[in-house]
RNA sequence: CCGCCCGUAGCUCAAUCGGAUAGAGCAACGGCCUUCUAAGCCGUAGGUUACAGGUUCGAUUCCUGUCGGGCGGGCCA
């Protein structure tokens, strides 16, 4: 209870309000922490809240609520300053207080119980397991990771997921470039199609299929008959890859499969490795084939249909999706009888839900946006509340390099990967930077300076603080579990109180970052605390000699890196002992 | 043309769901290592919050409009 000092001043203001203002005691109170230490440890303008309603000066209010206070407790005392607020200062000995919960709870303080906590999915990342993930979607996986660790800590229960896109057009064409590359290495040439994937790793996944089973995929193709036949023109290149991808499937026949599934679980693998290098990991890797294996995307379908919601036209199944505020209707089944991905997103949805999720977050990247309409209009039309799914769109980063943006583009090869990234900044840096800004913001990417290991990194300026909290208790060389027991009155200055009302901001900070979906709260409040710190260590000596001042300094000390590293494993990043 | 996101110091970004004198880092300048790690600290300088109105005790925040930037607007994923 010492521990939130925010809950322990809001209810002692609550008990000033019904003797001052009975009929306003449903007022909300909001406290802040001023920016200013002259405006005390909080600040509340609830008597300009009220004044309206009393028909009274907000400053008389200020006045009487600051008479009514109940003596005692963590408030020392209490001003009425400027239009109306009351600034509150708390008691030495209540900002300490945390020092020794932080001490008591260890990896665990600043674990909480966001009132609306439940069930939640987050689904992330999942990318088209068609080449090795760029830093484009480094950023989606270092934002949900994130995510969801601030959502566990926070009390909720937490799914996390990647969505597999194993049905679609990409993984034929991935398969047929592979083919293609297959047959070259027999002397089958044919020209390299613009559109297909152009990486060496296909070359390499060739390779690969030759050496396990030399050239039984062949089957006896040719240059000059998969060649026959294809639609001419400047226009028509992806009807060119689609007649590529019939040819061959029907020269493959049933091995198509199995050049399909190679390919699929080469690049799902090497994907699933590099997250996990990355500190990113999934408790479900989801398959979108097995949406339409299990019947669940026609059943999805039928309902709407049932439902009314569905019309055909011009041969094509549609979802009237303009019925629940969108540009247009949809298709969900083309003239061909395909599915469109839009059908198996609608079915992915539903059993998400049927799962039992009580909340589900969908992290996409920002190009996405127009279909957020299409989605929630499909959950409504099924009868679901579409105030339980939660889009966080995810702007892409932009790169620079020598001051220069660095074009991307998958199909041409032509990217930086997310691990040639972790490779030159380190995990660390690479997880921080991620999420050093709001994910709906514009991230410049500039690889020089994120190359460039200098302290510009600001991973650096928090995980230094950490070290120093280590090197101080490894100097001190005394056994850190017993200042968990230490005697927190010596500590008065004003630096050391400062830094121990940081330290009591852990907890509302991470159920902020929960509130709000964003992790970046507790990047800036890690860098403010390690901040504080620096600024303590460079004023004080830690290992004074009065050993009642020492312990004291030592808890406060050792209370800090506990934070920073509670923090830091949140964000994925590392707590080094030494720099 | 329409929709979504955005516009804050020279640069990259914050600003506690409408609060008090808009804050950091980098870059610039001046200081601090015989003492727990200088990847650090202290100080100086830097702003009409794109622009114009509106809402109220109070606006970077909410509303309208203008300008400027990014992304979308397939029976593609």
């Amino acid at each position: 209870m010492a521990d939130d000092l925010k809950s322990a001043v809001s209810a002692a203001l609550r008990q000033a309000l019904a003797s001052v203002a009975p009929d306003c005691t449903d007022v909300p109170i909001v406290l802040e922490r001023p920016k200013q230490s002259a405006h005390g440890d909080f600040a509340s303008n609830i008597a300009m809240q009220i004044a309206r309603a009393l028909r009274q000066n907000p400053r008389d209010i200020a006045q009487r609520l600051v008479r009514e206070l109940p003596a005692g407790g963590v408030i020392e005392r209490a001003e009425v300053a400027g239009a109306g607020f009351i600034n509150l200062f708390l008691t030495a000995a209540a900002k300490c207080a945390v020092v020794r919960a932080v001490l008591t709870a260890g990896d665990d303080y600043g674990r909480g119980r966001a009132a609306d906590a439940c069930r939640v999915q987050v689904e992330f990342v999942s990318a088209n397991p068609t080449g090795p993930l760029h830093v484009g979607h480094g950023r989606g996986a270092a934002y949900g990771a994130s995510l969801a660790n601030v959502l566990q800590f926070a009390g909720f229960t937490v799914g996390r997921e990647y969505y597999v896109n194993d049905a679609g057009r990409q993984m034929d064409i991935l398969a047929l470039s592979t083919w293609l590359r297959y047959l070259a290495l027999f002397g089958i040439e044919l020209p390299f199609p613009p559109n297909a994937y152009q990486g060496d790793y296909v070359i390499a996944m060739a390779r690969t299929i030759r050496d396990c089973h030399g050239e039984r995929y062949v089957k006896g193709a040719s240059a000059a008959a998969l060649l026959a036949g294809l639609p001419a023109g400047e226009d028509a290149e992806e009807a060119r890859l689609d007649a590529l991808i019939a040819g061959a499937k029907r020269v493959l026949g049933e091995d198509y499969a199995y050049v399909h599934q190679h390919a699929l679980a080469e690049q799902l693998g090497d994907c699933r490795e590099d997250l996990a290098e990355f500190g990113v990991h999934f408790d479900n890797w989801f398959s979108e084939r097995s949406l339409y294996d299990t019947g669940m995307v026609e059943k999805a379908v039928a309902t709407l249909e049932r439902r009314g919601h569905l019309y055909l036209q011009d041969g094509a199944l549609w979802f009237r999706s303009t019925a629940f505020g969108d540009e247009k209707d949809r298709v969900v089944r083309r003239e061909n009888g395909q599915y469109t991905y839009f059908a198996s997103d609608i079915a992915y949805h539903a059993n998400k839900f049927e799962r039992g999720f009580e909340r589900v977050i969908d992290i996409w990247g920002a190009d996405h946006h127009g279909y957020i309409a299409r989605v929630k209009g499909a959950l409504t039309a099924l009868g679901l509340d579409p105030a339980r799914l939660h889009i966080a769109l995810v702007q892409f980063a932009v790169l620079y390099r020598n001051g220069q943006k660095v074009g991307m583009s998958t199909r041409a090869g032509q990217f930086v990967t997310l691990r040639e990234l972790r490779g030159e900044v380190g995990n660390d840096a690479a997880r921080l930077f991620y999420v050093l800004r709001k994910s709906d913001q514009h991230l410049d990417f500039d690889l020089d300076l994120a190359k460039s290991q200098s302290n510009e990194n600001p991973v650096y300026y928090i995980q230094y603080a950490h070290a120093r909290v280590c090197s101080v208790l490894r100097e001190w060389g005394g056994e850190a579990d017993e200042l968990a027991g230490a005697d927190l009155a010596p500590l008065a200055g004003p630096r050391e109180l400062a830094l121990a009302a940081r330290l009591a901001d852990f907890r509302a900070t991470v159920l902020d970052a929960a509130t709000d979906y964003a992790p970046h709260v507790i990047a800036f409040y890690l860098k403010d605390l390690a901040a504080e710190f620096h600024s303590f260590y460079n004023a004080e000596r830690i290992l004074v000699d009065a050993p009642e001042l020492r312990l004291a300094r030592l808890a406060l000390c050792r209370a800090v890196g506990q934070v920073i590293a509670n923090g830091l494993r949140l964000l994925g990043v590392s707590a080094p002992q030494t720099m």
